[in-house]
DNA sequence: CTAGGGTTAG
């Protein structure tokens, strides 16, 4: 008598293996599908049908993966924690997503945590933690990182391995050694290059991101909307109009502006900076869709032309095209508003922002404010609006009202702003200079060097 | 198969 043979269903197909007694659900595949869907209320769901069968053992490491995905990081770490989880894409997932959020040194954590369990990272982590590195500035963990990536000759088949380190380097402002790195990298790609061209921009070199954009080139490799958009900026730090323009045209051509909400901005931003606000303007109309970065950099434009008139024209014009002012630019805006001595039209559209849009303003915007009321005089203004305050805890607040109280010449706020700002931040260097400054300029020399003893004493800088 | 690299306005 023959054996009546199931038929095996794949399980990628449907994540259910129907055949077999039960209909037990296929839960790693339906765990995986919600990973890739970044589907967080169905893996909550599974996680909740896995932990009633008991089988949460076996599934663990895959739901960290999935809750790491998804952004739900002390949902992923409380799971890390509660199972001995061997699995090294369950934990690089986590770091990924604590580097993603910003959380490098929750990242650090956990890479030296797998290790101390005997998990053995692989060329994924390495880039996630390269990410943190470049992100803190951690140039001393990037260069053991690359040993180590070098000992374990991983970037001979990885591409995405050596534009990591390309970025690790520059963003830790050494472009020489991520030059050096990417010149010796067995493989490179538009990425790598980008990643050293966008370094050069952010460190001011712009003439070195255009002499990249040259070779990369003659390796025939076809720049993209994210070179572009680097190579733009380049091009207003440059004031180089004619560059930028031969750029746009590329651009125009190749029909990025379509779906690339950034290139439009960075677009906007080059023709203001090369002082061509007609053409700025003209661009900001024809893009397909105008956010709030592509309309603060034609604001800050006029701004900077010291048109600050036409700047708050712009402004309400954004508005009225139903584009919610954010931080920046309300800060912008502010900003202008403090040349144009307009206090009052200040304070509207900063109250406007909690009442007219219901945002919470974050602390920038409060420490534009603050310079808004003490630039024009009004310290007790400043000072009860850093009272009412949700939140002072931060530098930039008491250095806008240190700088005021120096322009104006007031001790008493002033020694209250620097001794807030001290417990903030005891190595302030700033606060201890714009203070001695005003013990200075109110003739009380002894008080001044006073507080130029306590800067050296306390290492600031 | 489930984890990874570059970009925008002050």
């Amino acid at each position: 008598m023959q054996a009546i043979i199931e038929p095996s269903i794949p399980s990628r197909t449907h994540g259910f293996k129907e055949g077999t007694r039960g209909k037990v659900p296929d839960f790693l595949s339906l765990i995986r599908a919600c990973t890739r869907n970044r589907d967080l209320q169905r893996g909550i769901r599974l996680h909740d049908d896995i932990l009633k069968r008991g089988l949460l053992g076996s599934h663990a490491g895959a739901l960290v993966t999935m809750y790491a995905k998804c952004d739900a990081l002390l949902k992923a770490k409380s799971l890390l924690d509660r199972y001995d989880i061997k699995d090294v894409i369950a934990w690089t997932a986590l770091i990924a997503g604590y580097v993603r959020a910003g959380q490098c040194e929750d990242a650090f954590y956990l890479f030296e945590h797998m290790q101390q369990k005997g998990i053995s990272p692989n060329a994924v982590t390495y880039a996630c933690i390269l990410k943190a590195c470049g992100t803190l500035g951690a140039l001393e963990m990037g260069k053991q990182i690359h040993d180590e990536i070098m000992k374990q000759g991983l970037l001979q088949n990885d591409v995405v391995l050596g534009g990591a380190l390309v970025d690790m380097y520059a963003k830790c402002n050494t472009l020489a050694k991520a030059r050096e790195v990417l010149d010796i990298l067995p493989l490179r790609d538009v990425i790598s290059w980008s990643a050293l061209i966008a370094g050069y921009v952010q460190w001011g070199q712009a003439e070195e991101a255009m002499s990249c954009f040259e070779s990369m080139q003659k390796e025939n490799i076809s720049p993209n909307a994210v070179t572009y958009a680097c190579i733009l900026k380049a091009c207003g730090m440059l004031g180089a109009i004619d560059k930028g323009k031969q750029i746009h045209e590329e651009i125009e051509s190749q029909d990025l502006l379509q779906d690339d909400i950034v290139l439009g901005g960075v677009l906007v931003d080059m023709y203001a900076k090369c002082g061509d606000l007609t053409k700025a303007h003209c661009v900001l109309d024809e893009l397909p869709s105008r956010n709030a970065v592509a309309w603060c950099a034609l604001i800050a434009g006029y701004a900077q032309q010291g048109q600050g008139e036409e700047a708050l024209k712009r402004f309400e014009q954004m508005q009225q095209e139903g584009i919610p002012p954010n931080g920046v630019t309300l800060c912008c805006v502010l900003h202008v508003c403090s040349q144009l001595g307009r206090i009052e039209e200040g304070h509207n559209y900063f109250t406007d922002m909690g009442v007219k849009y219901g945002l919470k303003p974050p602390i920038e915007v409060y420490a534009s404010m603050v310079d808004l009321f003490g630039r024009a005089g009004h310290l007790e203004k400043a000072v009860r609006l850093i009272r009412e305050m949700p939140c002072c805890n931060h530098s930039v607040i008491w250095r806008a009202l240190l700088a005021a109280c120096r322009k104006w010449g007031d001790i008493s706020v002033g020694r209250w702003a620097f001794d807030r700002a001290i417990e903030v931040d005891k190595k302030d260097g700033a606060a201890y200079i714009l203070m001695a400054n005003i013990y200075a300029a109110a003739g009380l020399q002894e008080s001044a060097k006073g507080i130029e003893t306590m800067r050296v004493e306390n290492n600031a800088w």
